[in-house]
DNA sequence: TGTACATCAGTGAACGCGCGTTCACTGATGTAC
DNA sequence: TGTACATCAGTGAACGCGCGTTCACTGATGTAC
């Protein structure tokens, strides 16, 4: 596209394998511009810091999942007209795109920030809590839809029912990369669709 | 106890603070010393090099949770014969515990170390692997005690739900971090429990 | 009980290197008139 | 269409500091005889 758009994406790929390979401390800008060949200054043209590419590296990561998001619980309505039905389609597919992934789904950018507080300051923070947020929001108005046709058999909280999707997926991810088994992750998003179709079917069987 | 004994208490103690606060590459020898008042080669008389701290917290982290697991689930099997029972008075407990601690459960050091491969040998990553694994065998016996009584409603691999409770509460801790909300971890645990109850409950009310 | 030696639990100073950041400069591309 | 200037996308060299690690040494405690 425009000039120097592409060393900039260029870079956020190399550093987004490595982040996620590494951590971001392990992450020397010296490894990613020798990757990118180009300079140091190069780098440092395109981000005024190192905390301005964390930055930069979740709000893009933030983007790119909620898209992810957005075409599987999609299909997942264009599948049924049925919310709870859609839904289980939907975490199917899911499941699936995880398990697809060559090597497993490579992490989540968003982890490795929370478990690196330092370094980066309120932005990145702010950020994260975006991100977490926004898909919080997400699968809670789905689960408001199955509520609003079916009885829960269970008497818990939506909003927490919300938060399990994405904690089953990051905690899923963090015991795939501790085990060395990739699979790890998608039983997980198939376990938290049982568990919805237990929570809201009428006979459950 | 023995001389020395508790300076190696003393710098550890202080590490997993820092370590989980800030994450391993951002928590300095330095920093420990100063904090234990000692000098940096009083440190290295105690560690070999940075990787063997490391070591030693997982190791110990993995003891102090054992034992904190036998505790709670040790309980429930005290509290009640019915291996279902037992099992959701654990983890109701477990979640209290969680709920209880003063300013949030403070983190996993598994997770810390997960999520910043670098660093760390063979011995790390290990240390790592058999932490996880203690917890899937743990859990997955307390689920087959289950089964052996009561059908399951749903298809799913025993191993797989005894890695779901790891995978939440490692989820819910991250979720708890990001938001800055210390509830939510204990939150996941519930729905944990709401899931085995409706799993093994012939008939879910 | 006293002496000789060994081990324990550190101290203090130095080193070297990798890493993030800065700064003055530069050729290529774009824009105004 | 040509010229003047501005911006873009970098280069290259230097710096300084924090950090992990090493090494020679030391006083206090424990052990053998």
């Amino acid at each position: 596209m425009a000039r120097g758009t592409d060393t900039r994406k260029k870079i956020m790929d190399i550093a987004q394998d490595a982040v996620l390979a590494k951590g971001f401390d392990a992450t020397s800008i010296e490894e990613i511009v020798a990757t990118a060949e180009i300079t140091k200054s190069g780098f440092f043209y395109h981000f005024r810091d190192k905390n301005a590419l964390a930055h930069a590296l979740i709000e893009r990561h933030i983007i790119v999942e909620d898209a992810l998001f957005d075409d599987v619980l999609g299909r997942g309505k264009e599948l049924s007209d049925d919310p709870l039905q859609a839904a289980l389609i939907g975490l199917k597919l899911l499941a699936e795109l995880i398990e697809d992934m060559p090597g497993g789904h490579p992490g989540c950018i968003v982890a490795t920030a929370v478990y690196q507080d330092r370094l980066f300051d309120k932005n990145v923070h702010e950020a994260n809590r975006r991100a977490v947020q926004g898909w919080r929001a997400r699968f809670l108005a789905m689960f408001e839809e199955i509520a609003a046709v079916y009885p829960i058999r269970d008497d818990v909280a939506l909003a927490h029912l919300a938060d399990m999707v994405s904690a089953v997926v990051e905690g899923g991810l963090l015991m795939s990369r501790a085990m060395g088994d990739p699979k790890i992750t998608a039983q997980q998003v198939l376990l938290m669709r049982s568990y919805v179709k237990l929570l809201f079917s009428p006979t459950a069987q």
